[in-house]
DNA sequence: CTCTCTGGCTAATGCGGTTAGCTTATAGCT
DNA sequence: AGCTATAAGCTAACCGCATTAGCCAGAGAG
C-alpha cells in the first residue's frame, strides 16, 4: 500500500484550501481526508483534532494576511496608505472566505505563538495609521475603529447581508473615506 | 406523568436565554431540553429542528433589538441620535450575546417572514442617519458604513480581540464620532 | 537484508441531531 | 361524569462526525 507522503504542513494547507471552498464552519475531519486521500483516522497522525486543524489554519491564515496587507501598504503614506491596507484587506478577505474566517478567532490565553502571528497585522494596521499624523494618545482608538469597520463589513458582505443594488465597493470607499477625515478631523 | 406545559414560543425564549449564556454555537438540542425539564425529543413537538430553533431565537432577537434602538433613538435628532442608536446598540449586544448572533445571519431567500424583522433595524439606522441631513445618494453608503462599524465593533468585543488596557467605552465613541464627522464633512 | 519507526487502515466508542412508534394526559363534547 | 381525539412526552434506534485503540506494512538507517 503506497504512502499518501502527508506531513502536517500540507494537511495544514489543504484545510484552508478546503475552509475557502466549504466555509470554515462545514470543514469536516471526513471531507479533509478525503481531499487528501487518506481515511479520516489517519489525519491524526498529522493534526492532533479538529480545534488544532482549525487553529493550524488560523496562524497559518493570519500569515499570509499580514504578508498581503504589508504589500499593499509599502511604499504609500498618509491617507493613501490606509486605502491601499483596506482595499487589501477586503480583496483578500473575499478571496479566502475560509481562511479569514480562521484569522477571526482570537488566541487562547497563553498562546504565545499565537498572539504573536496575530500582533503581525495589528502592527501593519498601525503603522498605516501613525502616517496619518495621528496624536499617540488616539492610535489605539483609530486602530480599533479601523478594524472594527473593515472587518464587520467583511463580515457582513460574506453573510449576504448587502442586498440592496447599490456598488459595494462604493460603499465601502466611502466608509474608509469617512473614517479617514474623521481621525484627522479637528 | 404531569405534562410541561410548553408551548413553541416557550421554547424559542428559552432558547434565546440559553445561547445568551452558553453562546450560539454551544446551544444544544439536550442542553435546552434539559432546562425546560423534558426530553430531547420531545423539543421536536414544539420545534422542527435546531436549525428552525436558531430561525426563531433570530427572528425573536431581531425584533426586540429593534424595539431597544427605537427606543433609544427617539425623541432625538443629528448626531445626538446617532450616539444614542450606537450605545444602545453596543449596550444590546453585549447584554445578549447569543440573541446578537442569532440576528447576524441574514434570512434564507424568500423567506419573507424573516426579512420583513429584519429590516425593522435597518430601517430605524435609516431613521437616524436622515438625521444628519445626508443627500440620499449617500444614505445607503452611510447605512452600510455604520452597520459594518457598529457590527464590527461588537463582533470583535466580544471575541475578545481588544486586548490593550485602554477604555473600551472611549473607543467606540471615538469611532462614531469619526464616522459622523466623516458622513458630514464636505 | 533487517530492524525500527511511523503513516495508514479497520473497528469501535460516544455524542448530538433526528425519526419512529408507543403511551397517556388533557381538552372538549355529550 | 364518561368518552374520545389530539397532541405532549417517552424510549429505542439510526446516522454522521470526532476521536481512540490496536494492527499492519512501507521506507529509511544501519
Amino acid at each position: 500500500m503506497p504512502r499518501a507522503g502527508l506531513a502536517p504542513a500540507a494537511v495544514i494547507e489543504a484545510g484552508a484550501a478546503l475552509a475557502d471552498e466549504v466555509g470554515l464552519d462545514n470543514l469536516t475531519m471526513g471531507l479533509l481526508a478525503e481531499r487528501v486521500g487518506v481515511r479520516t483516522p489517519s489525519l491524526y497522525k498529522h493534526v492532533d483534532s479538529l480545534d488544532a486543524l482549525r487553529r493550524g489554519i488560523g496562524m497559518r491564515a493570519k500569515a499570509e494576511f499580514a504578508v498581503a496587507l504589508a504589500r499593499a501598504a509599502v511604499g504609500q503614506s498618509g491617507a493613501a496608505a490606509v486605502h491601499a491596507f483596506a482595499d487589501a484587506y477586503r480583496a483578500w478577505t473575499l478571496e479566502h472566505p475560509g481562511r479569514y474566517a480562521a484569522t477571526v478567532r482570537a488566541p487562547e490565553p497563553g498562546d504565545e505563538e499565537d498572539r504573536q502571528v496575530s500582533d503581525e497585522s495589528i502592527q501593519i494596521l498601525f503603522d498605516v495609521l501613525t502616517g496619518l499624523g495621528l496624536p499617540e494618545s488616539r492610535a489605539i482608538d483609530a486602530a480599533r475603529a479601523l478594524r472594527s469597520s473593515l472587518h464587520g463589513f467583511a463580515s457582513l458582505e460574506a453573510g449576504g447581508a448587502f442586498g440592496l443594488d447599490r456598488d459595494v465597493t462604493e460603499s465601502y470607499h466611502f466608509m474608509v473615506d469617512a473614517l479617514i477625515a474623521g481621525f484627522t478631523a479637528p
